[in-house]
DNA sequence: ATATAATATGAACTAAGAGTTCATATTATC
DNA sequence: GATAATATGAACTCTTAGTTCATATTATAT
């Protein structure tokens, strides 16, 4: 279920304006509505967008497939609606959080940035979950539509976090703040993933039995801390 | 192409014993034998193991489709044949640099294990490369029988280095063994397969017009170093 | 040289699933 | 009560998968 779904509705209009969605799909009410956004993004992050299928999507949002026809102008329109979606709101969402996180000290900044992430992604939407998912997965289409796109905000942020931090004098003068901006990117990438699609930590293996998720964020902290902060 | 085919004749005989290739596969001539498995590995990189397709293959190695089926028993059989093929090459050379690894200054090895690694998958066999696809895929089944073995293997790697780096006193006395071997771990493989599957580097963004790949191993080892080594 | 076994081949079959359309039923609106 | 808007899912086409098998080819043995 979709949280707050009213704040999806600027976003819809302006899509139905670009011809991603009809007007019919913007006058639905609202709990079809987001039925209907439920169903394609858990489909999405299931199989990966790239093998989204319209049947599997009308049987889990429970509505039949020639509704979809009148919400959407084929299946490829369907899953750019949402991937346009999840780049706006995604992109809109993390845009609000960057002043205050860069104001914050440097360990709480990331604190932040790493947990708030997870938990934003598990409760929003499958937004972000359908981004990961599409990043893992390799489609060239995707890469540049969604891809691209969210992940360059998302380092932007860490860039902005580290960058202000260095002004403040937290930083040994001497790091290199674009290497440790792509390092630390990746790792927190690693780090939040691995929580919101699970499977990924058979690989990463960053939580495990001695290393309940909450410790290894500690864990984490500490150690590019220790890596880069002053002193 | 497979270099250095003859090695992986032991393999082939052990799994014709256990049922997942034929006799007839085995007699078969070496170049017609690694074709074939090249196809294989190439086509399951490509889309990715589960949606590896006998008809492709055949194609790609330049061979009747009903010959596979006179090799392997069906789709099932083939893939578990490869999976198979790259669970035990994959670990045994794994083992085997193993104690060389731990035997190095810690830097070096860190340096050696990441840069060897990248280098052996690319020119031995897309074999490391199949499992780095099948571990993005998430399909359960190949999570137990290929990722999550040789993940155990790769993370054991990292642990036997960073702890006879400990033993030697190379390491901060307060640096904690098992969080800080996962950390590691998760970040090496980033750092390896964003190189070996490029289009990963579009989320992790490790590698830049600003940074390349061998600036980043640098900045890699820098950063680790400076996170967990004495002094 | 001939007979026999081993291997190679790809057209043909079956099946599943995809995307899409459209005649019809239902609901809302005026 | 009439007209427009929306909902529906069976039916169509198409692609592609896995698999089989009758036949052709090649190797081996006598």
């Amino acid at each position: 279920m979709l949280s707050d779904w009213a704040q999806f509705q600027p976003y819809i209009i302006q899509l139905e304006q670009e011809g991603l969605a009809t007007r019919t799909f913007r006058r639905l009410d609202p709990q079809r509505q987001g039925a209907i956004v439920g169903a394609i993004l858990d489909e999405a992050t299931e199989h990966g967008p790239a093998a989204l299928s319209i049947k599997r999507v009308a049987k889990r949002a429970d509505v039949a497939v020639g509704s979809l026809y009148q919400y959407f102008s084929n299946r490829d329109g369907m899953l750019q609606f949402v991937v346009e979606l999840c780049v706006r709101y995604t992109k809109d969402a993390f845009e609000q959080f960057r002043p205050y996180l860069a104001a914050m000290p440097l360990r709480d900044a990331l604190s932040a940035y790493l947990v708030g992430g997870i938990e934003w992604s598990k409760t929003q939407a499958g937004l972000l979950k359908l981004f990961a998912r599409a990043a893992y997965q390799g489609d060239p289409e995707l890469a540049e539509s969604l891809v691209i796109p969210i992940a360059d905000v998302l380092r932007e942020m860490v860039h902005d976090i580290l960058s202000t931090a260095l002004g403040r004098g937290e930083l040994r003068p001497d790091v290199d703040l674009e290497s440790a901006t792509r390092i630390v990117h990746a790792l927190m990438i690693a780090a939040g993933d691995s929580q919101l699609l699970p499977y990924l930590n058979n690989y990463f293996q960053l939580t495990g039995p001695d290393l309940p998720p909450e410790q290894l964020v500690e864990a984490l902290l500490d150690l590019v801390i220790q890596a880069i902060s002053a002193e």
